[in-house]
DNA sequence: GCATAAAGTCTACAGCGTAGAGAATGTGTC
DNA sequence: GACACATTCTCTACGCTGTAGACTTTATGC
């Protein structure tokens, strides 16, 4: 029998990985947000030590890098799709969905790369801008200007995700509420817009909103797709 | 005399003020980072014990938001520009460089308001949105449009500016050496679009990358708005 | 001069990441 | 079995964090 606490599988003593550390500090973070993530508190979910966390993960901030790599293991790109425009739409749409299962991980995910150099990231987070180099390059634009439209497809991407976030609570109910209270309580005459668009702002569509900016956007990259053609035709 | 440490102005002691708090706080993240704002090292630069910060922020939370108001206070937006399209390519050009200026400062503009509820952020942080929207109003947009359109716009403009500061390094030198560096370390069977790349990605033009994002976002955000005054002419 | 309010300070506490030394456990070889 | 060795885990301790609560100092009004 165990010695004191009960640990989930019921299992003795789970034989710890790096796996297993850094799904549970997801699923930790996913049920608590990123603060309950602490090396005390992660030991004390894995039934050991907070120092024995270290022979997995160099420090905290590799662990978080580590969950990032993790949730974006979730996301499936199919480089060799011949229809690079419908692939782009999925990956959003698998993203933005991606975005919403695991919410508190999202600021990490923008936030981590900004203060590691490119170069220097982790593999699992270069793994969506190779592949999707590789799809832009198969579908006829050259290196550089795929590198450019991944920048603008992924740029807002992210945008839309953060913007969602942002409107988006987790309980609707208490959203309308708050929306309501929040509004009522901006001062009138200088928020005169915003205060009247508060039916609005209550019903939100993120997956709509993500189809029209994409369809925008496309558009456009696909123009300049056919005008690169026209100009150096192969 | 002073009795230990000299302060900045000379005056015996700085009168301290909620402008004052934030103001240095400001400096002090943009000069050493996020982290280095603690309440005590704030305290010490103000020659204030660290406990008297909180007659000016209710706690370090409050303190960040105010640093990120502070921050958007310096973006000025014209809502009764005629040339809706001209001025919110101003604003984006603005916004990137404010970015730059205050790159320390940009995460806590993406992710602050994840953990508030619209209605509850700060007023100042909603002042962009207010106006923006009075501008796509005023161009002839209906509310609900001028909505989806902020969020395309804003999307995609912050989406930029994380793009942009993820790639570009403080230090231009260091930045290509690390670069070099950094895709040597990929494997080259998995990453060689991503390698081949390179010498593209050391010279990074934002300002350009950012032209070419609106200039398709915005002409395809027009279409809308002749679409819409088509169906339901004034 | 004295009451009252405002501003600033001191002390203390629980929690944090993690360095460094040590204990426990597994594994291969005789 | 016994030993050696490497791996894994634990213990203790240090300096740092945010901030609650009581206290002292300073400014203000009469």
């Amino acid at each position: 029998m165990a010695d004191s606490a009960g640990n989930q599988t019921g299992s003795r003593k789970a034989p710890l990985s790096k796996e297993l550390v850094l799904s549970t500090a997801l699923a930790l973070v996913d049920a608590e947000g990123l603060d309950a993530l602490t090396m005390r508190r992660l030991g004390q979910e894995l039934d050991r030590d907070p120092m024995s966390l270290y022979r997995y993960a160099a420090n905290r901030a590799a662990l978080l890098d580590g969950v990032s790599e993790l949730v974006l293991d979730e996301l499936a790109i199919f480089p060799d799709d011949p229809d690079w425009q419908a692939q782009l739409r999925k990956i959003a749409h698998d993203l933005r969905l991606l975005a919403l299962r695991h919410p508190n991980v999202v600021p990490l995910l923008v936030t981590r790369p900004l203060s590691t150099p490119l170069g220097l990231r982790p593999l699992g987070t270069l793994r969506p801008l190779e592949q999707i180099l590789a799809l832009l390059i198969e579908a006829g634009f050259s290196p550089a200007a795929a590198l450019h439209v991944y920048r603008a497809y992924y740029g807002f991407l992210y945008g839309h995700i953060l913007n969602e976030l942002q409107e988006y609570i987790v309980d609707p109910e208490e959203n309308e509420a708050i929306l309501r209270l929040g509004l009522h309580r901006l001062p009138a005459k200088s928020f005169p817009h915003l205060r009247a668009l508060g039916p609005v702002l209550a019903d939100y569509d993120g997956a709509a909103e993500l189809d029209q900016g994409l369809a925008i956007l496309l558009s456009g990259l696909a123009g300049q797709l056919y005008a690169g053609q026209r100009e150096s035709p192969s």
